[in-house]
DNA sequence: ACATCGAATGATACCGGTAACATGTTATCC
DNA sequence: GGATAACATGTTACCGGTATCATTCGATGT
């Protein structure tokens, strides 16, 4: 810059101010400046602006998995609707885990992100700790946090999967089973499971019977292999609640391959509103949680916030009950 | 790091080293400072480290979108393989649009990365330009560039295409029709659109009809489109070979959905070897292509790089077919 | 006893921009 | 015409670490 400056025969100062588009510049000065850098090939660095103004104009987010369209769709949401704004993601992925999450959160705040949005409302007294120790703005989202970092934007996933079990209760069904990952690591999948247990209960039906389908992530083999091993037993149950679409799916192509009509022999319901749910013959009844519509609440959010506008500390989006032909 | 420093009793620089893992400072005080950093919650900046080393520790990548199982897993791949070399990612999704790559480009430069990983072969000269413009090495992923930028990782979709042709003819196919996005913006789709015209040329089979499903990124609700389009008149053609894996499960259910009768009736391939093409029943023929290994070979190239190591020009993952039910 | 050396730590300048304030210069107004 | 405001540009310090060189001090060798 400083070189561009000489050459220009104005201050540092100038030219600064010439590539900010700082309108105290006068148009001719900006233009031969403009012109003098980019015939010497001058780039202006960020990461010195960055550092000087202490704005890195980063965003961290964390996700479990990029590798799951409900949270790729969030993720796109939330950039789309941020573009323009100048503000680049710095995206990590969490396994489910959330020492994963710690760690990586240690990470990202070396970064001096502007604000911090997490998914899911289940953390680390460490990452607490992490946070706590800053003043930043943190958003979590997806679940609706029991004791909230900061903001959050969600819906309760208990709630959503009571649609579930209500819709399957009227359709006739009361031998209820939940299919998703073993306990713990998937906090998501947890709330479900005990949202439809409660569920089931307050309506007097049995007990929903909790099937291990393996570590989270589950997905598609998860479900087929969950049902291939019951084999033809799996019609103990009249009903499968998966834990997401995916593992419906999965589900679904076991059965026909055992010869089990769905929803005939078997209902199966799924959750998230995957296009795999859309698209799949028979189409998976499911739950639309606005995946894309998160992350544009939680951009709307922190665009508001960085105005300095005053945000609620929380947005709800409704989860909605889609019928396929699978219940 | 001053307050650590004073209330540690050590200047700013034996904090410094102490974060390094510097051997120079002895162990107790290394001690001594860790502790006391941990309890006043302090996080360096690697901002300032950043800004004073002049080495960002960043990494651009970009994917046409990360919405989809086979990028992220490339993705996945990458980052985890890099994960302990503290590098991180800067990640920027272009749509399947070379304009929008040129801009997301200019915008990651501005930070400073220390590599480049682009997926496909095809840029703007805009981006040409900005790249020869630095030094800074580059990686292009997917397809083999015919003119490299840089480095490259990745699988010719012509002949990888070619594979999925020559099943079909040898499974006696001969009115084949290639089911992708429209011309132009998906340059992998275009080449395997080329590929699979060349082999059936080259095998003596009628000209490949060439369907148009729409803009990329093409998806499961294309392929799905794209035989409802024609009803049961797809039966003009006795395979469709499909662009991806979820263009072909599309295909798939609509075809069910028309009473169509998978392979006897129609033959259907797909391309990336999705889960869903394994768990789909019938499992979609498809191709692997190694999306997690291509991630791998970019991040084993870039250490390498980064390590000063001389490496190859071009890495060639090879692509497999693999026969499902629905050929 | 004295020179030499290595280990541990400190002092200082600096990375490339920009905030804040200062200064000079030109319109505007009564 | 002189005061004032508006505009255009310059000066200086500083953001939070780290490269580099300097310093201290005990151990070792002759």
């Amino acid at each position: 810059m400083r070189d561009v400056a000489r050459a220009a025969g104005v201050s540092t100062m100038t030219v600064s101010r010439a590539f900010k588009d700082d309108r105290s510049v006068s148009a001719e000065t900006r233009a031969r400046i403009r012109a003098q850098a980019d015939q010497m090939g001058y780039i202006y660095d960020s990461l010195a602006t960055a550092f000087r103004t202490q704005k890195s104009g980063f965003l961290a987010v964390t996700l479990p998995s990029i590798n799951n369209a409900n949270f790729a769709e969030t993720y796109r949401g939330l950039t789309q609707a941020l573009e323009g704004s100048g503000m680049q993601m710095l995206l990590g992925a969490t396994g489910y885990r959330v020492e994963k999450e710690e760690e990586l959160v240690r990470q990202l705040l070396t970064r001096n992100p502007e604000a911090l949005v997490l998914t899911g409302g289940h953390h680390t007294v460490g990452t607490r700790d992490l946070i706590a120790a800053r003043d930043l703005p943190v958003v979590e989202m997806w679940d609706l946090p029991f004791r909230p970092l900061g903001h959050a934007v969600g819906f309760s996933n208990a709630d959503a999967m009571a649609l579930v079990v209500r819709h399957l209760a009227e359709t006739g069904r009361k031998r209820l089973a939940f299919v998703g990952a073993a306990e713990g690591a998937d906090s998501r999948g947890a709330e479900r499971r005990a949202g439809a247990a409660a569920e089931a209960r307050r309506l007097g039906l049995p007990d929903v019977v909790s099937i291990d389908a393996g570590e989270a992530p589950v997905s598609m083999r998860h479900g087929a292999a969950t049902v291939e091993r019951f084999g033809i037993e799996i019609r103990q149950f009249d009903a499968l609640i998966c834990v997401s679409d995916p593992v419906a799916f999965g589900a679904l192509s076991a059965c026909r391959r055992l010869g089990l009509a769905v929803p005939d022999d078997l209902a199966i319901s799924g959750f998230g509103n995957f296009e795999v749910a859309q698209i799949s013959e028979p189409q998976i009844t499911t739950v639309d949680v606005g995946a894309r519509r998160i992350g544009e609440e939680v951009a709307g959010l922190l665009d508001a916030l960085f105005s300095g506008d005053t945000v609620p500390d929380q947005i709800t989006v409704a989860a909605k009950l889609i019928r396929g032909a699978t219940t």
